[in-house]
RNA sequence: AGGCCCGUAGCUCAGUGGUAGAGCACUACCUUGACACGGUAGGGGUCGUCGGUUCGAUACCGACCGGGCCUACCA
């Protein structure tokens, strides 16, 4: 890249500038290449679902890039040797379909009036012409794929692949000819799989009963069908043997009313169910699975009456040659003319329809070539059973089992053109030669006269053996040595029984061994309103207009975001905009970076970038840097191990949706919302020892934040690494973020998290003051105290004082050590929070009565949290049988809650006083009442304040100076307000204000009091409390 | 008919046997020397309903109601 030497980025993020030139770069390094020769690193390899060669990229292919590109980009930067093999598919129907109706357009002309030699020609051209579309369109998404082993189904290798694969199956008896019913789509003229069968909902149709007289004419019976056309073709009419209506007419013929044919009534008791219609049904071998296995059973004679166009037979008789839908109306209309019209029911029923074409599928009785599956099918159950190959999410394993468990024979030929030609050969004599390569003479009788099968295998055939003829089988090769069997399987859950199930069937027959280790389901990508995109709705998002507008690392993101184990993707705008905005986070906090980074290089002296984050490891080792790190640079530290640990937790569970959650808030809501803040301290100020710090920091972190990301988004990652990385003259880091380490898991400094918690509080308490009392940002606080601070929080404090200064808008806080509360005083707004305590003090222009509101609902929230709390602790069941651990927790807890209630009364106590005096403001009083003050005793709060804050001005003069002295004052002080505002508070609020709550909404109440004051301080709450939540998880895994 | 999945904030969705979360949207304020694709603060939830298990259920079990998917089949 010419980039090296850039270190200064333009103002925001432009997709455009920087996609294009990276993957060349990539590719011409041969980073995509997975090296068969190489044993010594672990290998992991996926084969790309070959999408049609016809096909145009879909939001599920890119949705399936994203997700193997982002295991693949891990694993290769995680020092494995990375194969993703891509290819396409001859899609036989499909293609076919499309080039017939392309010569329709352009010549008019059908495939037969070209014949097989010349359209297959044609198809060929059209394969060279459109074939690679879909490839480049990987490309644009940054799919590390490895071009130099694109495979096609119709390559030579694979074909002969194909060729083996049927030889040898039907050397074992497992390939079989054989004359049945088949799904027939009269349309696409050609036989179909039972998978390739659609069953949409029911459709409204009609039940018509008619009636067959008696080959004697003793009689009647009336029958029932949804098929009249079919009756031409009947055999047999069938009732329940148990059925007395027809105990005395089974075994005796009814008459044809049409072609006057006799056939018996039969006894069957899997057809019939007696309760429906007349319990009497007519049967067509020829034309209906169910009646197919009657005929077989009672030795019924097969009449066909439908041809492969879909027209009536010869056979039929008196419809002869018409289309099948209007032989159904012919047939009723020559029955109603007999009389034998027995009246019509509406009635709903499913129709199998062709998934290509959605023509109505016609069951036909032809020869066909099928694959005994049963004997294959076994050992692909028993390798899921154990544990061989996984599914995840785990539920996909019932669905594989129940499918494999009652798997029937797969239809495998289809009377098709593009495709592999069937190598079965036949002489004049009929018999059949299953070759390899196209044989000399028949081999039964000799004859030299053979004529090859024109059918083709279907397209699936092909795809079952993928993950193997792929790699050069039957050959034995390196590639089959060092990546089979392939690591992960990615694919949709529609095809679990069209491909996965079938790459399971054949790998395990021919390779012995599994053909991945994994199978991972992705979900289903639908619009914003969760409807399945289509053409025909108009609904389709075309990935490569996103990735235009937005970019290819904001789709890829997204993508992966949304991506969560079982449930379907709905993929609105909003989301891939909002991912788009992080991308442009990213490359401003980077191009914050560099601003800052001037004289800084890193590491120094140079050193290989470790794949760990931790800061004792990595480029930051032995950094002389590290002597001048505050809190805040710890913190960031351990925060940036978390990210690591957590995301590369989630990779390894193939929680794409929570690996991409963590590094996005890392990034932005630690990383760029806090650190970058932080940083500028140091950064801008005149300590060199501190800004060398931060700059250190700063680099660690965001060189791992890149990393972490890449897979995710990899064009933005690879243009900020090496801008970043010339920046810092790091000459040791790799030239490519994709040959970097990823950053390795490893021991989190907990106690750097936890110790920062009452900075981000303490801030987060003043600018939330700032917010409910309306004090804008640029007003500087110029009364700040900062008080119960424990002697190790203190520290962290004062270090970090410069700091708060900033990111509160704060001039000269006052620190208090070892618990001592801040002064009482008026015309401020106190918050308490886990461990500290902050006065604000706002000058004359505090609202007092808004104060003693805001102050009101705090205490209101701590009233219903404690009330819950207490409520528990006092049930004696809950102290007796909660693990004591728990029990220890809560108990804490209302510790915590109770003191901090004290705190926030005592202010407040202190604050109706001044109300009372002569300053306070008469219009305000309203709003006091309505915080349920107490107006009959109006003396008593006077009196607290007075005590309260009398006390306090004795503390004030003292704080300065960290001394035992002023704990004890401050504790002597603080039990005297207690007491003082006991005597205030008469009772508890009871809430009472409310109209009453119905029982259940007393059940919640104290939950949502307890969420808002939760919010309220999340990111403190966020940073304590997640390493407990998370230990907690881990542990849970491992049992 | 059977199986599976889903029902949590206005929307799209995470998540958990012990203090309900995110993104977007919304409200107010802020162009502060990376970013308005930005910042700060705020409002918003009987976690579908009813039972059961449990000291404790949004989470586990059952039933039901709603939505979706899959498989089989209904003459």
């Amino acid at each position: 890249m010419n980039d090296q030497d850039r270190t200064e980025l333009a103002k925001g993020y432009e997709h455009k500038d920087v996609e294009a030139r990276w993957y060349r770069f990539w590719k011409a390094r041969g980073y995509f290449h997975g090296d068969e020769h190489d044993r010594a690193r672990p290998a992991f390899s996926i084969v790309l679902p070959p999408p049609n060669v016809t096909g145009s990229l879909h939001l599920g292919h890119a949705l399936t890039a994203t997700l193997q590109d982002v295991l693949i980009r891990w694993k290769k930067m995680s020092g494995f040797n990375t194969l993703w093999l891509p290819g396409t598919d001859h899609a036989g129907i499909a293609t076919q379909m499309i080039v017939e109706k392309e010569l329709k357009k352009t010549e008019k002309a059908s495939r037969h009036d070209l014949g097989r030699e010349e359209f297959l020609r044609r198809v060929w051209a059209w394969k060279e012409r459109y074939g690679s579309r879909i490839g480049e369109q990987h490309q644009a998404l940054g799919a590390a794929l490895d071009w130099d082993r694109e495979r096609f189904t119709m390559d030579e290798g694979l074909s002969r692949a194909v060729r083996e694969v049927f030889v040898r199956l039907h050397e074992e008896g497992l390939v079989y000819r054989e004359k049945k019913l088949i799904n027939w789509c009269p349309d696409c003229h050609t036989a179909l799989s039972d998978l390739e069968v659609e069953q949409k909902d029911a459709e409204q149709g009609e039940l018509w009963s008619f009636a067959y007289p008696l080959a004697d004419g003793s009689g009647e019976i009336v029958v029932a069908t949804t098929r009249p056309e079919t009756m031409l073709g009947d055999t047999a009419v069938a009732v329940h043997p148990d059925d007395g209506r027809y105990r005395a007419i089974v075994g005796r013929n009814v008459r044809h009313p049409l072609t006057g044919r006799e056939f018996p009534v039969v006894a069957d008791a899997i057809l019939v169910d007696p309760e429906f219609g007349t319990g009497a049904v007519k049967v067509t071998p020829a034309h209906d699975f169910n009646d197919f296995e009657v005929g077989k059973r009672h030795g019924l004679e097969q009449l066909a009456v439908i041809g492969p166009d879909g027209r009536m037979t010869a056979a039929a008789g008196p419809v002869a040659g018409l289309d099948r839908f209007e032989a159904r109306r012919r047939v009723k209309a020559l029955l109603a003319e007999q009389g034998l019209d027995r009246g019509t029911k509406p009635h709903l029923l499913a129709i199998g329809r062709c998934q290509r074409s959605g023509t109505i599928l016609e069951p036909l009785l032809s020869d066909q070539w099928y694959v005994r599956i049963e004997p294959l099918a076994r050992p692909a159950i028993e390798a899921v059973e154990q544990g061989r190959t996984r599914f995840i999410p785990e539920q996909w394993t019932n669905t594989y089992m129940a499918w494999m468990r009652n798997i029937h024979d797969w239809c495998i030929s289809r009377q098709l053109w593009w495709g592999h030609q069937i190598p079965a050969w036949y002489c004049a004599d009929g018999h059949v030669t299953v070759a390899r390569e196209a044989p000399a003479a028949c081999g039964t009788c000799g004859s030299t006269a053979l004529r090859q099968d024109e059918d083709v295998l279907d397209t699936w055939f092909s795809s079952a053996l993928w993950p193997f003829s792929t790699m050069g089988w039957p050959d034995d090769t390196p590639t089959l040595r060092t990546f089979y069997p392939t690591s992960v399987m990615e694919t949709g859950h529609d095809i679990i029984f069209f491909w996965v199930a079938r790459m399971m069937m054949m790998g395990i027959h021919f390779m012995g061994e599994v053909p991945f280790r994994i199978v991972y389901l992705h979900p289903m990508v639908r619009d914003e309103k969760g409807q399945k995109m289509s053409k025909t709705k108009g609904n389709v998002i075309d990935p490569l207009v996103i990735t235009e507008q937005y970019g290819a690392d904001a789709l890829r993101f997204t993508l992966a975001a949304l991506t969560a184990q079982g449930r379907d993707i709905k993929l609105a705008k909003e989301r891939i905009e909002g991912y788009r905005a992080f991308a442009n986070k990213l490359w401003n906090a980077s191009r914050f970076a560099l601003m800052n980074l001037d004289g800084f290089e890193s590491p120094h002296p140079p050193a290989p970038l470790s794949g760990s984050a931790g800061p004792e490891r990595g480029e930051i080792r032995g950094d002389p840097a590290a002597e001048g790190r505050t809190a805040a640079d710890r913190w960031i530290l351990a925060r940036t191990q978390r990210a690591v640990n957590e995301t590369v937790a989630a990779l390894e569970a193939f929680r794409f949706n929570e690996a991409a959650a963590t590094v996005y808030h890392f990034v932005w809501h630690e990383l760029c919302d806090w650190y970058i803040e932080l940083a500028k301290e140091a950064l801008y100020g005149d300590d060199a020892g501190r800004r060398r710090a931060a700059q250190g920091t700063l680099v660690h972190a965001l060189a791992t934040a890149l990393r972490l990301l890449h897979p995710f988004m990899p064009f933005v990652t690879e243009e900020l690494w090496s801008v970043l990385r010339a920046k810092v003259k790091a000459d040791a880091w790799p030239d490519a973020i994709l040959a970097a380490p990823y950053p390795a898991v490893g021991p989190v400094d907990e106690g750097a998290e936890r110790g920062f918690g009452p900075v981000i509080g303490i801030v987060d308490a003043i600018r939330n003051i700032r917010g409910e009392m309306n004090v804008p940002f640029k007003v500087v606080l110029e009364d700040v105290e900062i008080g119960s601070l424990d002697r190790e929080a203190a520290g962290t404090v004062r270090e970090e004082l410069a700091r708060i200064h900033r990111l509160a808008n704060v001039r000269d806080a006052v620190v208090h050590a070892d618990g001592a509360p801040p002064a009482r005083r008026p015309a401020s707004a106190v918050a308490v929070g886990a461990g500290f305590e902050v006065r604000v003090g706002l000058a004359g222009a505090v609202d007092v009565a808004a104060e003693l509101a805001r102050i009101a609902k705090e205490v209101e929230k701590l009233e219903a949290d404690l009330g819950s709390i207490e409520r528990k602790l006092a049930n004696p069941n809950f102290v007796q049988k909660a693990p004591p651990e728990v029990v220890e927790k809560d108990r804490a807890r209302a510790d915590e809650l109770r003191e901090k209630r004290g705190k926030l009364e005592a202010h407040r106590a202190m604050l109706s006083g001044t109300l009372d005096s002569p300053g306070a403001r008469p219009g305000r009083r309203e709003s006091m009442e309505n915080e349920n003050q107490n107006p009959s005793q109006p003396a008593q709060p006077s009196q607290a304040s007075q005590a309260a804050s009398g006390a306090m001005e004795t503390v004030e003069k003292v704080v300065t100076t960290v001394s035992e002295v002023g704990k004890a004052i401050g504790t002597a002080v603080a039990s005297g307000v207690e007491a003082a505002v006991e005597k205030v508070m008469p009772k508890r609020k009871k809430v009472a204000r409310k109209p009453a709550r119905k029982a259940k909404a007393r059940k919640a109440a104290p939950r949502r009091a307890a969420k808002k004051k939760a919010g309220k301080k999340k990111a403190a709450k966020k940073t304590a409390r997640r390493p407990a939540r998370r230990a907690k998880r881990g542990a849970k895994k491992r049992r």
